[in-house]
DNA sequence: TTTGAATGTTAGGTTATACAAACTTTTAGG
DNA sequence: CCTAAAAGTTTGTATAACCTAACATTCAAA
């Protein structure tokens, strides 16, 4: 029952997913434009999901998920919008790279390492040594590839001082 | 002549620039072994390899990389590293599971995204408002799941100091 | 209500990958 | 040298995806 899915039919219930959150219901011809294949293959991807039981399927009728194919869909559209954000807002790629490589990764990342990876932008932005300002510094760290020393004096004073604020403001707000 | 190679094929260079490294030769028993299928796919695999100039390849002969196919074993070996490494040594997951993500994310993330990653590990290691202490942290921080505030004065202290200590080093080296 | 366009399905073909098992070649021990 | 075991190859089968193109159904407009 727990038999890994393809990658393939993992996109099919993805795009079903957001199929039926932007609409109301998934469409054959839909499916078929945003997985850039021909409806004859949808049809028989639907088939193949309908045995295994992620999907209410009745030829010429409505595709709906079902708890556990909506279980998946949503595991991996989480997968989906974690890696695109690390990708995006942490390594700092453009959109559409970090888009195109977020849809290939979210099938080979297994939960555990997902998982890992959100504590691991948690843990970023809610430290006080690294945060917004840190991930943005980045930038100039790649396209220079090195630290621009000159700078680390003033960064790492408002890293303290930010720090001590934020304490402050703590420290006020439970009293 | 730049058509993407499937995973698969993918596999085969890797284990055939490892085992070329390890052993003199690459032979197709090991191959088999190695990638968990039977010496009958292997030699099919061969085949197509050689067609597509990555290998050099006779019957019963030895199997070599010709330059293209090196280039291609390299980068892939090396996004395979770059990627374990940092997932057992940043996100700190266990080896064992940090080599199973690995090995299928190497497929999945282009050069761009690669190269994006080991410049933010090496900004990681540089920044002086992050290095090995901060990465250290994060495994208190995800098995409590929030930030271990006590700490934080000390840890930032720490990390101002070794900041100073290291600029005071790198003044005295240079002169 | 009819009918043509849009949508969905089916059937047959293709490609990539792997297995099983028979077959061939190589190699190492007597 | 010779021969059995190991290594490598071939052939035929299977599966997963996809395509093409013909066919069936639905729906909306006249």
């Amino acid at each position: 029952m727990k038999q890994p899915l393809s990658e393939s039919l993992e996109d099919y219930l993805e795009t079903i997913l957001a199929l039926e959150k932007e609409q109301k219901v998934a469409r054959v011809k839909d499916i078929a434009d945003r997985l850039g294949v021909l409806r004859g293959s949808v049809t028989g991807a639907l088939k193949t999901l309908a045995g295994k039981g992620l999907i209410n399927y009745e030829p010429y009728s409505f595709i709906t998920l079902t708890p556990r194919g909506m279980a998946i869909a949503r595991e991996i559209t989480r997968r989906h919008r974690i890696i695109g954000n690390f990708l995006e807002n942490v390594l700092l790629l453009d959109p559409e790279n970090a888009e195109e490589n977020a849809c290939r990764m979210e099938h080979a990342m297994d939960k555990e390492a997902i998982d890992r990876l959100v504590q691991f932008i948690e843990y970023i932005h809610q430290c006080p040594r690294t945060g917004e300002d840190w991930i943005q510094n980045f930038v100039s760290f790649y396209s220079q590839n090195k630290i621009a020393e000159a700078n680390c004096p003033k960064c790492i004073e408002a890293c303290v001082a930010r720090y001590h604020q934020q304490n402050f403001q703590t420290d006020t707000g439970s009293l």
